[in-house]
DNA sequence: CTGAAAGCGCTAACAG
DNA sequence: CTGTTAGCGCTTTCAG
């Protein structure tokens, strides 16, 4: 099919300009023209600006893939979420996965990277066909293939802390354990006595480590542990965990709640309105959240932000670390987490604290 | 880790195994472990599956650059949206584009077609280098040089009705201005005489086909325009262009509310509460919005929804009759949109509507 | 039924 | 300073 076949009423093939083409127009050879638009080589100013007008006066675009096949890579990298399986495109709707897509994207762009997004719960069919450099794993769930299978097929893989160890995975992770100790010393010292914890149910390592964090505190004050899980993502099954632990304002209810299951802020504060509970009189709140609404409830939500940012942008230096270095010393980086108080979590609100 | 652990600090070279090693490995030719592989050519079931078991055992990977190069595309395309051109990868934070990201990248890969994310007001650098087989442009902003930049470099895009007309672009769209008339003329019939809009600023098609028809419906029934432009995207202008048009209650007050800029639900109620409206009662209330927690809140809120689950198939699907047959006709689509009623826009709420 | 050989479009040794 | 040549790894005529 190198003769295009012209049927009536299309429009005629675009019959790309090649290098080569360039090069018959200009009277030079390939490799010349290459140099001048590549900038190697050494060649006078003259013939280089001369290349440079000619191929755009022809409209010459390099081919990418052929490029890419020369490169010996395609400076391309893929991105999964672990979780959320059983709604492979769902991610996006949780603002931290939002946020954390977006700046990976962006981060790897600037690194000169695209990056293409793949399904969660992803099969080998899937990326087969691409010519990934690697692959991040966002948030895996504990007993899933897709690291194995990724590393199997030579893969480089960037993730969180479930993979340290392993050889070509690479990680970022927060501290969740430590982050749930900030978080319930800050409500501590507020005066909360009988923290509650909505979790997820699904197993990633930040749930289980946030898990234990909230666990080795109860432990510690010898305070039973209140916990609910909720089953699934999204507002309704978080908010029915919220009003199970909840249950009525009374001697034994909890004083305050940890949200480590993503909701949206003004709907959280109107369920517990609901329960009977005044924020922050009667109950401290705060969430693990990126949720920009945290901002503008009333009282505002103080929030534990997981620097989904600083995540990717840390992810990504690996990244490129290992693809361009082929190593990296350490296989890991730890991101600090970043508690911001709010109304939601002060008995006293701090004067002069905007929304 | 099929070879040893060698010496720390240096990676192992890869050594990845290409068809030629499966050839020499088997004692066939490429073109026959090839014919083999991609189940073409006519061979012998018995050779077949030797080679796929010595394939398999070797571990072998098909290069995807090659095949690329040989077959003359990647199976790649771009994605890029228009709007939020100041902050180029805020927009996965609007439940709607978020939708309609995943969607796209979900049909896409449906079809065989990876995609890449791109920033918002992108430059030719960023997507120069990719093998992009086509680029769907979502909510291209009026003046962008975006589709002229893609559509010069040969490369078919695929917008909204904006582009139509020109050579290599196709749309899906949604009829704004229709849409408009539905939810006025409903908030009509519940009895509203004096309805306010809430706009972004931003000068896409919807936006400026949302006001056409809000126009359109105030003209004919001789109402006065009440409109409010947010400056930005994000809940924060929105409520406080909502604040402007709606001022305190009273007999020239609105009575209803259309937002076609996004917005949380449950912060929009509380801001309308907080400006003295009570919602059904004294204001109804519709968003144009995808946001789940329109469900959740008391009473529910009635939304238009864009449906861009529909508006990315059929963006795919033209897509891929351009890409594999070479033309499409018609060059674009309509999507319908959905009206979903629920309590925020009627006087006397259904019974049985749940949460 | 199988294999040798020709490229896809580009870049980088190596000559001239 | 410039051009010839040899591939990157794969698929696909076209002979045998």
């Amino acid at each position: 099919m190198t003769e295009p076949s012209r049927r009536p009423g299309q429009a005629p093939p675009p019959a790309r300009v090649r290098l080569v083409d360039v090069a018959r127009e200009t009277g030079l050879s390939k490799t010349t023209v290459s140099a001048a638009l590549n900038g190697t080589g050494r060649l006078s100013d003259a013939v280089r600006e001369r290349v440079r007008e000619a191929a755009r006066a022809m409209g010459y675009r390099p081919n990418a893939t052929a490029r890419q096949l020369r490169a010996g890579r395609a400076r391309l990298i893929g991105y999964v979420v672990g979780e959320y399986a059983q709604e492979p495109w769902a991610f996006l709707e949780s603002p931290y996965v939002a946020r954390l897509t977006g700046s990976t994207a962006a981060t790897a762009l600037d690194r000169g990277y695209a990056m293409v997004l793949l399904p969660s719960g992803t099969l080998q069919n899937e990326w087969a066909d691409l010519p990934l450099d690697g692959v991040v794993v966002a948030d895996p769930l504990s007993g899933d293939r897709i690291v194995d299978d990724l590393l199997a097929a030579g893969i480089p893989v960037f993730s969180d802390r479930s993979v340290a160890g392993r050889e070509g995975a690479y990680w970022v992770d927060v501290d969740a354990r430590a982050a749930l100790l900030e978080v319930l010393d800050h409500l501590g010292g507020q005066g909360a006595r009988r923290p509650a914890l909505v979790v997820p149910a699904t197993d990633t390592r930040f749930n289980r480590d946030a898990f234990a964090g909230y666990g080795a505190w109860c432990a510690e004050r010898g305070v039973p542990e209140r916990v609910a899980r909720a089953e699934e993502a999204g507002n309704g099954p978080v908010i029915a965990a919220v009003e199970a632990v909840l249950g009525r304002p009374g001697a034994d209810a909890p004083d305050a709640l940890v949200l480590v299951a993503e909701v949206s802020p003004p709907l959280l504060l109107e369920a517990v309105r609901r329960a009977g509970f005044d924020v922050p009189a009667d109950l401290l709140v705060v969430c693990v959240s990126e949720d920009v609404t945290a901002l503008h409830t009333d009282p505002p939500m103080t929030t534990l932000s997981l620097n989904p940012r600083a995540v990717a942008e840390a992810g990504v230096e690996h990244m490129v670390a290992v693809l361009e270095h082929g190593h990296l010393d350490p296989a890991g980086t730890l991101v600090p987490t970043r508690l911001e108080v709010r109304g939601s979590s002060v008995r006293r609100p701090p004067a002069g604290e905007a929304g």
